[in-house]
DNA sequence: ATGACGATTTACT
DNA sequence: GTAAATCGTCATA
């Protein structure tokens, strides 16, 4: 499957967004295990007028530099004390739009995954994670595959331990792509209601509230 | 040096 | 449905 180029990245974040949707995610740890998924949800922030993103004003800090990149940059953010986002930056270096990662329907190394969530987690019983659940939020399929702030700033259009791979046939019309308000950024104003949070429909990986219409 | 605040998740009433 | 967990980051001083 062919990897995503620094082309494929550099475009506007809301198309970047919805291309990536189908597209598998690739994780090589170090030990070699290969973990992956097929991207089913994706947020798109606009840059320095989008209020919700962390790059409104241009605010350029050690954090956000990633997100000044070119397209194909990772920006990995560490947030509420103990969660890691991931991110990819979009359209061309000195434009801070990036597009945050928000789901994946695993597809490798899910025994892998399962280990990665109970070390870090108390949880019950972390052997009967169902599958979906896995990768099914923004911290989480951080925390399965092993992404941390030590990977933001890595340029995905390059070798390295993370990539893209292209989309496999044409999942876009099996599932059809859905599309709502971005979470979690109701301090955002209008920019709030903008609809830039795009999932496919009917994977059952896909996180938070799915009450909207699908 | 200090304080307010998360692009979340989990547990609990 | 609500609340707690938990600390890096950044603006302010």
């Amino acid at each position: 499957m062919p990897r995503l180029t620094r082309a494929n990245f550099c475009v506007q974040a809301d198309r970047l967004a919805r291309a990536l949707l189908g597209c598998t995610l690739v994780r090589r740890l170090d030990n070699g295990a290969r973990l992956s998924g097929v991207i089913v949800e994706t947020e798109a922030y606009l840059g320095a007028r989008d209020r919700a993103a962390h790059s409104f004003g241009s605010r350029r800090t050690p954090r956000t530099e990633p997100m000044f990149g070119p397209g194909g940059t990772a920006y990995v953010y560490f947030t509420y004390g103990m969660h890691h986002c991931m991110n990819i930056a979009a359209s061309v270096a000195g434009d801070p739009q990036a597009v945050l990662i928000r789901a994946l329907e695993p597809s490798e190394g899910m025994i892998m995954m399962k280990q990665h969530r109970a070390e870090s987690s108390r949880a019950s019983d972390p052997g009967a994670l169902p599958e979906a659940l896995l990768c099914s939020g923004p911290a989480r399929l951080c925390l399965a595959l092993g992404i941390d702030r030590r990977h933001s700033g890595l340029d995905l259009a390059r070798p390295g331990p993370i990539w893209v791979e292209g989309p496999k046939g044409n999942v876009v019309s099996e599932h059809g792509v859905g599309r709502s308000a971005r979470i979690g950024v109701g301090y955002a104003g209008p920019w709030a209601l903008r609809e830039l949070r795009y999932y496919l429909r009917g994977s059952p990986a896909v996180s938070g509230p799915r009450k909207v219409k699908g």
